[in-house]
DNA sequence: AACGATATCGGTAACGTTTCCGGTAATAGA
DNA sequence: TCTATTACCGGAAACGTTACCGATATCGTT
């Protein structure tokens, strides 16, 4: 199978292949006659150039796309955002889909290695001690999702949603409808995460009101269905009294009404129910989910422009908290034991 | 920054890059003592070979995956499968989703020249009249869930699950609890494909019992909740005497259950509804969904063989089928309007 | 002792593209 | 008319790796 390169290009328009290359490129220094002639042979011939020989070359700006979870809806629709919004602005995106447990360092270093990456986005991430280890990267990279200002790395920029708002907002929702045993179901946060700073934006509605959240109150669990379930039948099992959870993701809520269901209490008439990102089945659920819904698009928007200005312009990092919206629906009522 | 190449490697071990090179492929013909030097210093520097430069020259066996849609659970689980089963096989993987509406035949062309591919597979494809330009690719294909043996391609292969014999256990599950008034919501059969495939097995339960399926009571519907939803909302806003429904496909299942809910009616006391696929999300609904399981892990790993064999041995296509389970929980009743 | 077989290794030419440097021709300015 | 500038283009060297071919050394055979 013949595969036409540029060299054939080169020769069936009478040119140069630095003259196609510079057609390919959209150089400046090209007559216009001969750009038409050599577009149009391009075009006959259907010609693609070649990424492995492209990349070859230093000079390329490939950007690569960590994604942690393949099956997250919430990350795989951020991710979605990304690409479509980069589509014209990158030469070309490499993506890796990680696991929960893989070191993110080291595969953003193997991809770096072997793809000559310039710089690298990551959908989801965590940040923990090992995350100082990005330093050693040396290429522009931006976290989504996490605020990692705190990190204080100097090539790293983020954008999140303003977690601690957002973890008050909800507190308020449901103290305000005169709950008072709520459950939180998080992860494994770690001092600074996402998910710390939604717990304490969470215990900062208990403040106002002069309450405090007992740590009794409080789950760690996997960002899953399956978990969320398991969370939930373990602390429903225990805890008969409790009349809201807080749920820190939707898959986690949605594992939890039904494990409520099993246990034969029904969402929202004995326990309330919030999730948090607004992935679309919280709108098909039943009951329809209550929850924070993250803005996919400005997200996406504003990591590429972020990565670009670093990239390019080697601009500083900026760590970016954008709003998110709270999203009333069916799995949130007053408790209808009051105490 | 400086990365290390195969040059520095062979430089700081002694060797030439060509028996660096050997090493690294794991060629017999280096003494274990070399080989035992030349990994270590590899090790230490933690080196790792340029793709780019793998994919340039046109030996390497670097094979595609097209995936239509990213925010697929079932395709996003048969897809990490694909993966987990080939890490260890090929050489490399370059994957690309597509949208509902793309050109897999495009697509796959462009891919092809972009990457050198040799070989690809197509998760959740379409089989439609452009399929027959997957000759143009000179690669082996492979097609997953959906049987192309009527395609009669020379160079694809394909695992499916036998989608008529699904189709009629379905069938025949909702007649023998008495449903007779039985909606089918498919999307865009194609003659031949697995949707026409479930459709005709279905039809064929009917004909089991000298019934015949009324063409009144088919909707066709994309595959994601909005539009089962969509369908769901009109369907039954005008066929109120339907008491079963047969979606194509969980997502569909989904919606169009929380649109009868929105609609006054319960599942499965008013309607009962079967899915298609097995995500993992309907172990979570409200109620549980009956559906047909599709054994992911066996297709991926049937699909990879053959691929491998195709490509490396250069064997003939096949046409696998490969059995379903009709997974029964909470979604189906006996109508109790009896005709 | 001469020979062939085998094990182990190295030099070099590709793979397809971009970039650097330089060259020619046309045009403008003096 | 001569020079300086500009527009446009081409040759050749890289990028990192693998494949091909050939070279040497060792060892067993006759």
């Amino acid at each position: 199978m013949k595969v036409v390169t540029i060299k054939d290009i080169a020769r069936l328009a009478n040119v140069s292949v630095t003259t196609v290359s510079r057609v390919l490129n959209h150089r400046p220094d090209v007559n216009p006659e001969t750009r038409e002639k050599v577009e149009r042979i391009i075009e006959e011939n259907s010609f693609v150039g070649n990424q492995n020989a492209r990349g070859l070359k230093q000079t390329s700006e490939v950007v690569g796309l960590i994604i942690r979870g393949r099956s997250n809806p919430f990350l795989n629709s951020l991710a979605e955002a990304i690409l479509d919004c980069a589509a014209s602005l990158s030469d070309f995106f490499v993506t890796e889909y990680i696991d929960e447990k893989a070191d993110e360092f080291e595969t953003a270093l193997r991809m770096t290695k072997q793809h000559r990456i310039k710089g690298m986005i990551f959908v989801g991430s965590l940040i923990d001690d090992r995350v100082h280890a990005i330093h050693g990267l040396e290429i522009p990279v931006v976290f989504t999702t996490v605020n990692a200002m705190a990190a204080s790395l100097k090539n790293a920029s983020s954008v999140a949603v303003d977690d601690r708002s957002m973890g008050r907002l909800v507190g308020e929702e449901l103290l305000s409808l005169g709950h008072r045993k709520i459950a939180v179901f998080g992860s494994n946060p770690v001092a600074g995460d996402s998910l710390a700073m939604r717990f304490l934006g969470f215990c900062d509605a208990y403040a106002d009101r002069g309450l405090t959240f007992e740590h009794q109150y409080y789950r760690e669990c996997r960002f899953s269905m399956e978990a969320g379930y398991a969370a939930a039948r373990e602390y429903f099992s225990n805890h008969s009294d409790t009349t809201a959870l807080f749920a820190m993701s939707d898959a986690v809520a949605i594992g939890a009404i039904r494990a409520l269901k099993d246990l034969g209490r029904n969402v929202p008439e004995d326990v309330s129910v919030v999730g948090f990102d607004g992935i679309d089945l919280c709108r098909f659920t039943i009951p329809r989910l209550n929850t924070v819904e993250q803005p996919v698009e400005e997200i996406a928007r504003r990591s590429v422009n972020l990565l670009l200005d670093m990239m390019e312009k080697g601009a500083a990092p900026r760590h970016i908290l954008v709003n998110a919206f709270y999203r009333s629906r069916d799995s949130v009522a007053a408790p209808h034991i009051l105490p």
